[in-house]
DNA sequence: TGTGCCTACTCAACCGGTTCAGTCAACATC
DNA sequence: GATGTTGACTGAACCGGTTGAGTAGGCACA
């Protein structure tokens, strides 16, 4: 089946290449009764234009890139990136812009395919998700002039734009919460410690445990279920037990609760419960876990707002999005 | 900064654009040494063929696309998709392919992108997912001639190449299992009952229960925790209450048992839970949970070469994936 | 009537690859 | 020595848009 081109339109309107192309893309040079007459044609034959053509004259590619490093079964089980990607994508849709998404192992091979992406020319700009503390991609972004939105900061961004969220403050607002019930030794079990994001967390809760003068600390996971469940059994296997736990994310939670649940503690008497990312899975358990949370696709529809600025070449800083509000279910209660 | 062309390749080389064309692309029509030099400062410079001018004049795209058709909430909390694309991805990138993205709201917004696609020449082929019985999905892309590989099947797909798993046999053997344990009353609460696999799962359940000799009610949902805690409930309440549950996703059978739990039921005393999926999740409930699971990664991978193949014009039938394999855990034994 | 200026176009180059039709030298064959 | 044949390469057209330069016709104004 052939498609339709501008050469297709002009033949049938009577007019050059270059009136059509003016036509369709709403710049003067043609009367307005040719400009309805050509959209009145490009609209009957079903006319779209070859984005190849359009993005090697025009040289913009019409697409951004996501590049995702985390293994098949993380991404898989956290809502997270899935519920980012259908805000960044409600977005771009609307602009017609087409979201082109890869999978790497690591770093290195991140920073290898936004070389190959702009070499390409296959993107206009990408996201950067999970930042890391002296990020390696950043400078090389910044040197390729790619456009980027860092999910994520806002320190260690560099030059590039970034979107990110007050962690600290919600952090300190939940201890404060767990102190106000009574709690004086709370344990969290944080993400991968070399994200910038952890680190940020880990800080806070350091210090809020300190100026309340409660017992903080922090070990370290990697959002997996399995890695969840076995710091869960080390915390509550101590003789000095925490009494409430703080999850960096709702998979290592739920294997939290499940840890508690096998040990003989019920949740919330012997053991309370807070999840980091307040997806449906936190209502799901029993007892339902309350949880920080906020709007990620509305996250990612910002994220992708701004990188789409970026493209346009607008200058774009640091944008700040609501802070996480937590969210009190049945897995919080006064200990006993 | 200034990207590398194949003009500045035959410069530097001191031959012609044309030369340097078949000499990267491994084509007869150059010596072994000059393509050897060319290979060489390609190399040097960090030459990467600009894919809109490719697309242009090669006519093919080297990207593929996939749209789905899932509120954002429900993809978040699905691993499925998630698991599928990473194992489309390391099956695409290998082959430096890309994977195009998009949610769309419905099948009609789903055809829509179809269409436009096919008229930008954004991609050279597509995977079709949540087959419905007589999809207006098929006869469109058989219009355009647009490759496409169905995930599901073997029915209801045209003349276009699936991926299908025996689902009927899967059910057949779960309920099998499930009868051998001592259950009478067995319910399942199926996903949304316009997709194809729901309706073959359904006839399968009816025909095995029937076989042997056992209820077996099948009770609509849609893959949603809510619905499936509603469903559940309502199961439970009813005064002929079934011994054992079949969810036909991990969502709903976590919340499933949480609803169980609620309701003062014992896991598996009361009653057996069986999901259909076998994420991670369903190791981290307490206790956990008794799965029909199989390779997605895999399943994604094979869907992927499926597609390439296509692509390629070569005549691709349906191919069968293995059947799910049932793993039991702690939410299964006989009923009390 | 000539000049200037606008509007509404046309024409052709260009983006960066691929590919087909030639060209030309070297070698083989009779 | 004339006649293929082959290998290695060049030159130009082409894909389908965008865009800047050029132009024809109409109108205003002096």
């Amino acid at each position: 089946m052939k498609r339709p081109t501008i050469a297709d339109i002009a033949r049938r309107a009577g007019v050059s290449k270059g009136a059509v192309s003016y036509a369709l893309n709403g710049q003067p040079g043609v009367s307005e009764a040719t400009r309805q007459r050509i959209l009145a044609i490009a609209q009957e034959i079903g006319f779209n234009p070859n984005s190849a053509a359009r993005a090697l004259s025009g040289s913009t590619a019409n697409a951004v890139g996501l590049a995702l490093c985390r293994p098949a079964r993380i991404l898989g089980i956290e809502p997270f990136f899935m519920e980012l990607i259908s805000g960044v994508e409600a977005e771009l849709s609307a602009r017609s812009y087409a979201l082109t998404l890869q999978v790497v192992a690591d770093p290195e091979a991140e920073i290898a395919v936004y070389k190959q992406w702009w070499g390409e020319r296959r993107v206009d700009g990408v996201f950067v998700c999970d930042l890391r503390i002296d990020d390696s991609r950043v400078p090389v972004l910044e040197e390729l002039q790619l456009p980027a939105v860092v999910i994520g900061g806002p320190e260690h961004t560099g030059e590039l734009a970034c979107i990110w969220a007050d962690d600290a403050a919600a952090l300190g607002e939940t201890l404060e919460y767990l102190v106000a019930l009574g709690h004086r030794r709370i344990a969290r079990v944080g993400g991968l410690p070399e994200l910038l994001h952890t680190e940020i967390r880990s800080r806070a809760f350091a210090e809020v445990g300190q100026r309340l003068g409660v017992e903080a600390v922090t070990v370290s996971s990697d959002y997996t279920g399995e890695e969840g469940a076995r710091a869960t059994r080390r915390l509550l296997s101590s003789a000095h037990r925490p009494t409430a736990i703080l999850y960096d994310n709702d998979v290592m939670a739920i294997a939290g609760l499940s840890v508690a649940q096998e040990m003989g503690l019920a949740v919330p008497g012997d053991l309370s419960i807070v999840a980091w990312d307040d997806s449906a899975l936190c209502q799901l358990t029993h007892p339902p876990l309350t949880a920080l949370g906020r709007d990620i696709p509305a996250y990612g529809a910002h994220a992708a707002r701004q990188l789409l600025a970026a493209i346009e070449g607008k200058k774009i800083g640091a944008y700040q999005h609501e802070t996480a509000h937590l969210t009190p279910r049945g897995s919080t209660a006064p200990p006993r």
